[in-house]
DNA sequence: TAATAAAAATGAACAACATTCATATAGTGC
DNA sequence: GCACTATATGAATGTTGTTCATTTTTATTA
């Protein structure tokens, strides 16, 4: 049997090959190994032809630029973002376990971020299977349907934004010989403290990316339950305001913390 | 008296100049104007170059590469983000202003924002001071000092994903073909409203990104400000946890909106 | 003051990159 | 069987960021 990848040494002659050795599929995942060994600075049309043993100008009968294979690309990480606790579990839950691991995934992805946020979803079917799981388990809720897009579109905006800052450096606030100048900023760097977040119970110690992003989102989580909750019954204020939550503010007393 | 910018026809001979004809400021300067005519896609060093009626080498004596500009006016527009309230409002409104500005500025320089992100903040004196002031004003509402850089981060996050959206087409989510797989996620999108946001009262109506954000920024504040009110010292358990807001459901409400 | 180093410009050159074009071959539909 | 389309090759193109040798002016040092 012809194996559909030949040895990497044949030569193909030009024309039509009798059975086709591109196409989206195998563009995709020639363009995750790349990324995976040499990352995206290496990710070139020219390496990307060369390791699916193609000519560059081959890729284009299948993707009109190099925006295309990106946009490959980035519909098939979208099935691997966990949106198996929708449906299956409390809204909170869900919506945790679907944030990190969206988190993740573009943390390792970061170049797709400004791609993916301007792009339309058409055509794009993992994605828009994503985006129907998250709303499906957001009206499970009880969530109002004419709220639910910017609820889901604030999370992600956290989340993309999020994802960069996994990619920051360590000493990324060392203001170096700024720092006389900024004093409490400095101390505020210096104190900062690493608390074991979620992800850190499992693996070595918390970076301090993830105890960030597990601040926001929790009080992202908390917040728009809180709308949803109070919202959908008794007290007819909630559906549109989230802001009642600032006056609990001044409300220490029965507050969950001691 | 001589022209700082001489004539654009003006022929100069190889050799240092007489004066500066370059400089950090006026390479901001140039690249901003630029950015401004054809936007980041017409921002090469060519194209600077010339606006500035020099050799695009030239540029290599002032900035070690193009990121080198990109930094220049990274910290230039930060200087723009509108820091006023911290000390001179209560907290979470200026944290309003701030975010807004923020989110603002950037919306109009994304290609900006993955080069931020993971770049040191050292040499970057207006960055650092808009932290320093940032972090005065956290301290000031009695925000402990160690966590503080998590809940600046965590709001930058969110303000950096959602200066993105700004730029999303307002088509982004049309589904297109696979409507018909995603019924629950169109019939959301098709439902979405359009609250008039905190912006939108002195401008025309309000865009999707300004509610979401508006939501998002919201529970933010609200949240963040939970757990500064209630947990701030003593409490060991405040120090992680911000579920709090969620014991807030029941209460609504004035709030800023409207 | 003279010698020397550093700073700041020019213009030519380069490699890498995305993309296009002419060409060749194989499959598809009428 | 014939036209058409799909898919490959390989050469070529135009940008882009960047480097290098060179030149001129300013700053520093002996």
């Amino acid at each position: 049997m012809e194996s559909a990848t030949p040895a990497a040494g044949a030569k193909r002659r030009a024309g039509r090959p009798p059975q086709a050795v591109l196409g989206p599929d195998r563009i995709t995942q020639g363009a995750l190994r790349l990324i995976a060994k040499v990352g995206y600075k290496g990710l070139t049309m020219s390496a990307l032809a060369h390791l699916l043993n193609v000519a560059p100008s081959a890729l284009y009968n299948h993707v009109s630029s190099k925006r295309g294979v990106l946009l490959l690309i980035e519909d098939h990480l979208m099935g691997g973002v966990d949106i198996s606790g929708f449906g299956a579990e409390p809204w909170h839950e869900a919506v945790r376990r679907w944030a990190w691991s969206y988190r993740d995934v573009f943390a390792r992805h970061t170049p797709l971020i400004p791609v993916i946020a301007v792009l339309p979803v058409t055509n794009a079917p993992q994605t828009v299977k994503m985006y129907e799981a998250v709303t499906a388990g957001f009206l499970q809720a009880g969530w109002p349907e004419e709220r639910i897009i910017d609820a889901i579109v604030a999370l992600e905006s956290f989340i993309f934004g999020s994802a960069f800052d996994v990619t920051a450096p360590a000493d990324i606030f060392d203001s170096g010989d700024l720092a006389a100048d900024a004093p409490l900023f400095t101390a505020a760097v210096r104190s900062r403290v690493r608390t074991p977040s979620r992800k850190s119970r499992d693996n070595s110690g918390g970076s301090s990316s993830d105890s960030a992003f597990e601040l926001g989102l929790e009080v992202l989580i908390a917040g728009i339950g809180v709308s949803m909750v109070s919202g959908s019954g008794q007290d007819g204020a909630g559906s549109n305001r989230v802001g009642g939550v600032a006056d609990a503010a001044a409300r220490k007393g029965e507050n969950h913390g001691n």
